[in-house]
RNA sequence: GCCCGGAUGGUGGAAUUGGUAGACACACGGGACUUAAAAUCCCGAGGACCCGGAAGGGUCCGUGCCGGUUCGAGUCCGGCUCCGGGCACCA
């Protein structure tokens, strides 16, 4: 009797048994080793989308692996729940954000357990829960202790119309993404964390993160970005202060002409004051401060600036050189003010050009003369210092150092080193956020809320307009209270935490998401941090990724955490892609809605016109190329959904959607559902010891091949992640095992030995499709859970074959190949190549140089000509 | 501009330390089953050319391009082209 492979029924069944048997908790235990595997934790944007499915897939693989292989796994899930969309929502559709937030949670539990993913449920958080806030409110008053959260005031991208502050990415071509209109610069108090404290130790660590993709590594290296110069003071001659500059380039000092400053630098305004350049400056100065960060960095290229009137004096020349105020120069990098030096620096020689400042070669190039009249760009490279005092004559790379030394013994300056990193801003003007737990009081200041009032309860009697402050400003009963320290009516700070503080700590939570003693127990984290292997989308290699690293170092500091790095493998998957196509009236088109065909081209069903065949994109609601993991799990179950996310590329590669590839998925489970229920009486009584069983002939193939592929399996999940060739050797070993049941007639020996390889299969699949494996596993009479089988073994000694096929080249090219016993020498194998018919046709007359000989493999003939 | 990746059949991809390039799968073609189709099963296949009546057999070329190292290069080295990503006036 066929059954048919019905992949809803049994999903449902395992689900079900995981769930109520709470297969997945664990605990802390002695003995067998931890592992602790995580994904990102999604958004609770409403659905799942095929990202969330691949990322979730590789890591429930490895999570299921791991388990079979003895380890004690931690693999929680959890919802980054604060943001704007929920905001948004709440404008738009008047749902709460909470409620929005909540409804979405739950819907997208259920989408995640319809994909059988191995959780342990109940350390399950949600960061817009008071329980999990109020301990971002725990840390941040112990960072306001330590000095590592400070107010400042800063300049922020700011909407005239909406009146809000916007992140960097809602800024969009300098325009408002809501309402198109001009976004300026503004000065605004902000809350900071003072994440430059750690630039030096989060640089030094990447060197030990030997596990994490070399690009993000990089990634983090750049953006922390580190410049080793020196700090120059030049002296206002009218004044009794000095301007200091960074420069990394002190070895030019003495070919400084002029000196550029910041628009927003205090000086600007003030060094005009009285000359005939006041009016220009003030002018240039709005002008600059007007265009945001974003159009700043977009007209890159053209240098602008205006004279400020003033001159300062370069230490090592004597001489007065004029002060600049320039486009170019950033207020918030080094000191907001550069010494200029147009022969060996590109912007200071476009922009002398421009006003016709002096240009003066102080390093020559060692193979030419460098003649500052006839250089069209600077010269940036090594070489001698000239026209530079005592310096002269010395490696520039030589008078970097000894004028850094030189400035400190005269008091003009000192070595520096500086970071481009600067302090992370946490400040949002929103209301689905943290509430940050401060009180300012009239009398007494900046006032922390004490420890045993927290958590500050986000009010939930709010207006959601979309325009004006936060919204947690109007809330009478939330902004006003009463002084902790004078009792006098006060005014809660209204801003909200960056929601990025809430997942810079969620990985430790997980360690123990009911403790309530602090925001995790330090012990149960001390068991199971680091995370062994973290698993997310490439687009936080900054991010993310830098403030979890910055958080685990300043809570190692505070006491709480036991390690240095909270992730010690990464592995960022590549994003989900599928070919797009378009038609010019009518836009994006999906595939399925395409009319036409493949042969005589797609066309489009509203008006006919041929489409154009787009590239493969990313999935997204704007080409129209979405596949609905929903849709695909209702249709083929979710084991093939893993399955072809699992096979079609690896892991860290962009994965092409293919409708085809898919299909293939369903049909080898079908084809492994059908082949267990047609046999499964012939093998019912077979069994067979796998390590020791003796057979012969093409069994004893089979039996080499059972082990070749727990060997190549086991080695491509662990540590190579490379699913895709697991798979690819399983179906492998399917197909041989299913040839041998279906050629041979099955012996008492051969039968077992067929079981052997179906039982195998059952169980290397188990990481990739666990319910279909479970219940195969079932229906071979087995009445433990699959989850809790342990890992196969392979014998080496089964691996052994008695002959060997060995490769014979003539000058490198394959000319023949022999089937020698494996024990024989070396010098039997040359022999039988010689008196290959093929391979001495080839070698003719001529006379052998030099026999190369790769053991087990390869013998390589060589001869003249 | 700078920094990372990447380029292999019609397609996704294999080849783990330099040793049979194209595993596995998709698509395709042929066949079996069927009144028919679907499903399923079996077979074929990098390209060009050659020998043979045929089954078969053979030669050369082939991993983006040019060059190098080596007995041997998809893999290592040098120089390019194209594609993807990140950063982008950082002094």
């Amino acid at each position: 009797m066929e059954e048919r492979y019905r992949p809803k029924d049994i999903e449902e069944k395992w689900q079900k048994i995981w769930d109520e048997e709470n297969s997945f908790r664990v605990a802390e235990a002695a003995g067998n080793p931890k592992y602790y595997v995580l994904e990102m934790f999604p958004y609770p944007s409403g659905r799942i989308h095929m990202g969330h499915v691949r990322n979730y897939s590789i890591g429930d693989v490895v999570a299921r692996y791991k388990r079979m292989r003895g380890h004690n796994v931690l693999h929680p899930m959890g919802w980054d729940a604060f943001g704007l969309p929920a905001e948004n929502a709440a404008i738009e559709r008047g749902i709460h954000p909470e409620k929005w937030t909540q409804e979405n949670i739950r819907y997208m539990k259920t989408q995640l357990k319809r994909m059988g993913l191995s959780y342990d449920w109940e350390r399950e958080v949600a960061t817009c829960e008071a329980e999990y806030y109020r301990w971002n409110q725990w840390i941040f008053l112990r960072f306001f202790e330590r000095g590592l959260a400070y107010k400042k005031r800063s300049s922020v991208n700011w909407c005239p119309s909406c009146e809000t502050v916007l992140a960097n990415e809602q800024v969009i071509e300098g325009a408002c993404w809501r309402c198109d209109a001009a976004v300026m610069q503004k000065e605004l108090e902000q809350w900071f964390f003072r994440i430059t404290d750690y630039a030096e130790e989060l640089l030094g660590d990447l060197e030990r993160l030997g596990g994490w993709p070399e690009k993000v590594v990089t990634m983090q290296r750049n953006w922390i970005g580190k410049s080793i110069g020196a700090e120059i003071r030049f002296p206002l001659p009218e004044r009794n202060e000095s301007l200091t500059v960074f420069t990394t380039r002190q070895d030019t000092v003495f070919g400084a002409t002029f000196i550029s400053i910041a628009a927003e630098h205090p000086l600007a305004l003030e060094l005009c004051r009285g000359t005939q350049q006041e009016a220009a400056v003030i002018d240039f100065v709005e002008r600059v401060r007007r265009t945001s960060q974003s159009q700043r960095g977009a007209d890159e290229g053209e240098k602008e600036g205006v004279f400020t009137g003033a001159y300062c004096r370069n230490p090592f020349t004597a001489e007065n050189i004029p002060i600049y105020v320039a486009n170019f120069v950033l207020m918030e990098y080094g000191t907001g003010a550069v010494m200029a030096v147009p022969a060996h620096d590109q912007r200071d020689f476009e922009f002398a050009c421009k006003y016709g400042l002096p240009v003066r070669v102080v390093i020559q190039p060692r193979d030419r003369v460098l003649l500052a009249e006839e250089m069209t760009e600077a010269y940036v490279d090594d070489g001698v210092m000239v026209d530079s005092g005592q310096f002269s004559g010395l490696a520039n790379s030589e008078g970097k150092e000894k004028i850094a030394t030189y400035l400190e013994e005269k008091g003009w300056g000192k070595g520096a080193v500086r970071y481009r990193l600067r302090d992370w801003g946490v400040s949002r003007q929103r209301y689905w956020g943290t509430p940050i737990p401060i009180i300012y009081c009239d009398n007494c200041g900046i006032v922390p809320v004490p420890y045993d009032q927290l958590p500050v309860a986000l009010p939930k009697d709010v207006p959601f307009t979309g325009k004006g402050r936060s919204p947690l400003g109007d809330s009478k009963s939330f902004a006003q209270v009463a002084c902790p320290r004078c009792q006098q009516s006060a005014r809660r700070e209204s801003d909200t935490m960056d929601t990025f503080v809430d997942s810079s700590w969620y990985f430790l939570r997980f360690t123990s998401s009911r403790y309530d003693g602090a925001p995790f127990d330090p012990e149960k984290a001390g068991y199971w941090m680091a995370v062994d292997q973290y698993i997310g989308g490439v687009e936080h290699a900054v991010l993310h990724l830098l403030y979890a690293r910055f958080f685990t170092k300043a809570l190692r500091d505070l006491g709480l955490a036991k390690v240095d790095e909270p992730f010690a493998n990464l592995l960022t998957q590549g994003m989900v892609s599928k070919e797009t196509y378009r038609c010019s009236e009518h836009g994006w088109l999906f595939p399925s809605e395409l009319a036409g065909s493949e042969k005589d081209g797609w066309k489009c069903p509203q008006c006919n016109r041929p489409v154009e065949k787009g590239r493969v994109e990313k999935m997204s609601k704007s080409k129209n190329n979405i596949v609905d993991p929903e849709d695909l799990v209702n249709a083929y179950g979710a084991d093939t959904a893993r399955l072809f996310t699992l096979f079609a590329a690896p892991p860290e590669k962009d994965l092409e959607w293919s409708d085809q590839g898919v299909e293939g998925g369903f049909r080898f489970l079908s084809r492994l559902w059908r082949f267990v229920h047609q046999h499964s009486e012939a093998l019912a009584g077979a069994r067979i010891d796998l390590q020791s069983g003796e057979t012969g002939g093409e069994l004893r193939e089979l039996r080499r091949m059972i082990h070749r592929t727990i060997k190549k399996v086991t080695e491509d999940i662990d540590g190579r992640f490379h699913f895709n060739t697991a798979i690819a050797a399983i179906m492998e070993l399917f197909n041989a095992v299913s040839g041998v049941a279906q050629h041979a007639r099955l012996t008492r020996d051969g039968a077992a030995l067929v079981k052997a390889g179906v039982e195998t299969i059952v169980i290397l699949l188990a990481p990739f499709v666990p319910h279909i494996a479970s219940e195969l596993w079932e229906h071979l009479g087995y009445q433990d859970r699959l989850d809790r089988v342990p890992w196969p073994s392979y014998a080496p000694e089964a691996l052994e074959q008695e002959e060997l096929l060995i490769v014979v080249q003539v000058n490198g090219k394959v000319r023949g190949k022999i089937t020698v016993p494996a024990d024989v020498t070396q010098e039997r194998i040359e022999r039988a190549a010689l008196a290959d018919e093929r391979v001495s046709a080839f070698l003719g007359e001529k006379k052998i140089q030099r026999l190369v000989h790769v053991p087990r493999r390869l013998l390589n003939i060589v001869v003249e000509g």
